[in-house]
DNA sequence: TTGTGTTTTATTGCCTCC
DNA sequence: GGAGGCAATAAAACACAA
């Protein structure tokens, strides 16, 4: 630890050093109450053998005043400063010789000019953090006012649409034209379906294809036509119209099935649903 | 001139490193 | 354990407005 230095021989301790050295005034008291051949007992002046040859300094100065470095050590100390903000001993004796300064004050000095410059650096990075943090804030406000723009148009599409839906009645969600299935041979690689007849025996039953191949399940009502054909976007079989041979001549029974598309089955009972007849034919 | 705020010099106590 | 750095602080010096 340094030692201390106090003006008129007072004790270097800090507890001795705040009673007296409070104030001015104070001091001065401190002064008188000690006589100068105690104060020259205990003064811890100059420590270091570096600091000795400078002990005049302090006696032509007026002691109880704090000494104000001159413009030229100033300007000398802040150039040293510039090149290296440490003082490694060598240098810190130079400086104080060239100086005429005390080891001591050229340490002090630069350590107090540490603390000014990290201070001023604490100024500056605060100032850069903080353009900073404004520069986001102003994108994040832009960011939020074009999100509640593009909410609003949202919004507003929306609402379009649902006047539009209103106006249009809606179509098949199949995009698929589904045309009647043909009446010929051509409909079995088509559908690739031999219905059993189930229907005839007055139940309403499956009506199980060959495995294998795809089908065509008329099972009641709700009843789904597989049928790959189709897109997938068969819905359930909703209405078998006729079950009985149609009366054409080539030997095949028919029948007509209304078939939905899925999403309708899904709204069927909460209005109309959209759909198509097509035929079928089974071996009977 | 004086009161007040700021800057500069110096001290103290604690901590780290060798 | 000593040297040196740092943070906190005191106090003198200085600047400046009223």
């Amino acid at each position: 630890m340094e030692s201390g230095r106090i003006f008129f021989g007072a004790s270097a301790s800090s507890g001795n050093n705040m009673l007296f050295l409070g104030n001015t005034e104070l001091a001065f008291r401190g002064r008188s109450i000690m006589s100068m051949e105690e104060a020259s007992k205990r003064r811890p002046f100059f420590t270091s053998p570096d600091e000795l040859y400078d002990e005049e300094y302090y006696e032509k100065q007026s002691p109880e005043k704090k000494h104000r470095l001159s413009s030229e050590q100033v300007h000398l100390l802040e150039k040293s400063f510039e090149e290296e903000n440490k003082l490694e001993p060598e240098r810190k004796t130079q400086l104080a010789k060239k100086l005429g300064l005390q080891p001591r004050q050229v340490a002090v000095w630069f350590q107090n000019r540490r603390a000014r410059w990290k201070t001023k650096q604490l100024e500056r990075d605060y100032d850069v953090l903080k353009s900073s943090y404004d520069t986001l804030l102003s994108s994040y406000d832009s960011i939020m006012k074009e999100n509640e723009k593009l909410k609003s148009e949202v919004v507003s599409l929306n609402e379009k649409l649902q006047v539009q839906a209103k106006e249009v009645p809606e179509e098949p969600l199949c995009d698929k034209k589904v045309d009647p299935i043909p009446v010929d041979e051509d409909m079995a690689p088509i559908f690739g379906t031999r219905v059993e007849d189930h229907l005839s025996s007055g139940s309403v039953g499956s009506a199980v294809v060959d495995e294998g191949s795809p089908q065509v399940v008329v099972d009641s009502v709700d009843s789904y036509i597989l049928a790959d054909n189709y897109g997938g976007c068969v819905g359930p079989v909703e209405r078998v119209q006729s079950e009985e041979e149609d009366g054409s001549d080539d030997g095949r029974s028919y029948l007509d099935v209304f078939v939905v598309s899925e999403t309708e089955h899904q709204n069927h009972e909460e209005g109309e649903t959209l759909g198509w007849w097509t035929n079928m034919y089974y071996v009977g």
